[in-house]
DNA sequence: TTCTACGATCAAAATCCTGTTCATGTAAAA
DNA sequence: TTTTACATGAACAGGATTTTGATCGTAGAA
């Protein structure tokens, strides 16, 4: 779930914003003040949504405490292209002015996270010999390219991401039901099956481990 | 994503500062000597991280080679205020001195790139032979012109300019967006389509992949 | 040992995606 | 006005992927 921290003086508009957020599905931390919208820096949003005119702080002396890879949205009743291009130069991936439409103000939220996570996320992440790079969305073992399907990948990525934890069936159906809501387990065998066959096909090391009754965990032993 | 360039002879500092800033997303270049790192410049770094005391040839005469717009940030064990004074007149946007903070290098880089970045707008991404120039907004193939129209040239800079990384169809879609708020995938396919098409007139080469259910990626083999 | 429930694999069927082409609408250029 | 260039949506073909169902193998319990 992503974390959002609002930095808006007006009761009011603030109030509405963390409501509508919250019904997206997002978790709000909501700050008045530039002062206290700093201190909850601390707690690692994922975006921020800033009002430029701040009791304390202006907007603009924030936006310098702020890590780069956090995306901030300014919400602002000013509306100068300077202002404008300022901003966006100090590092605002986006402008709304007031009044905003809240539709717009979401998809600009979803847009902006959605950029973050890709480029953030981007992670290798490696286990003996088999290397998933989350960014480029492609995978290696002992140096040769791995072709998966999206659905196998997936399971890969979340057997590696999970450090040696079993992950067990079901975990690997809700993967799978983000596409197909009723799907049995069945299909989970299948790509089980599909992913091992590709594996063979570079090395005899046995990764993927059948837990029984529980599910699967990565160990090439 | 950012390329940084590192010149420094220390060994042990070397692989430190490269550990850490690919750890913050950057891609990230080494050199030992003065001159190896004059070579690197070809590679077309965002920005320079330079020790002033290389072998081979000292940190002022790289500085020298180095294209103005390039934000060069000196590392040095020298602290005093005439060196410092000479090299920011030089061209130098920062000094950091040994010993440092690793914390407080990062945020300087990331200021030093986001300053540079809005100032000089332009800048051209390539990738095997695709050169996209953002300044003058033209595309160039193998040396030769692509005549692209306006979305095709969105789409195209945005898969350049995301280093390998996967773009999602849905991220294409906003982009397109900006001129036609309600559009379907399928537009994205034509144009994707006519980009590969106007590509295939100059090379063979397969640039633009596509990821099955995920979206296109920039790769030719 | 024997039984049972689960795991593995296969091939066919169903579904989903991509790459094209074509017809249409629209806005700028001549 | 006419012409041209662009963007879009629909439709379709050709694949790739996913699911299903049948079948066989195997671990664990009685």
């Amino acid at each position: 779930m992503n974390r959002i921290l609002i930095v808006e003086d007006d009761e009011d508009i603030g109030a509405v914003l963390e409501k509508e957020l919250i019904k997206d599905g997002y978790e709000v931390m909501r700050a008045v003040t530039g002062t206290s919208g700093r201190m909850m820096l601390g707690k690692n949003p994922d975006l921020i949504l800033m009002d430029l005119m701040l009791p304390g702080m202006t907007g603009e002396e924030l936006l310098s405490h702020i890590s780069p890879d956090i995306p901030v949205i300014a919400v602002s009743a000013r509306s100068s292209t300077d202002d404008k291009v300022d901003l966006l130069g100090r590092g605002c991936v986006d402008y709304i002015t007031k009044p905003f439409d809240i539709k717009e103000l979401k998809a600009r939220v979803a847009a902006a996270l959605r950029t973050s996570e890709s480029k953030r996320g981007s992670k290798v992440l490696s286990y003996k010999g088999l290397c998933v790079d989350t960014g480029k969305h492609d995978v290696t073992l002992d140096g040769k390219p791995l072709k998966l399907t999206r659905t196998e990948y997936a399971i890969l990525k979340m057997l590696i991401g999970s450090g040696g934890r079993v992950i067990s069936k079901s975990e690997l159906l809700d993967l799978i039901k983000d596409e197909t809501p009723d799907c049995t387990d069945s299909s989970v065998k299948v790509h089980i099956s599909n992913l091992r066959k590709k594996i063979k096909e570079i090395t005899d090391t046995e990764y993927i481990e059948a837990v029984w009754g529980i599910g699967f965990r990565l160990g090439g032993e």
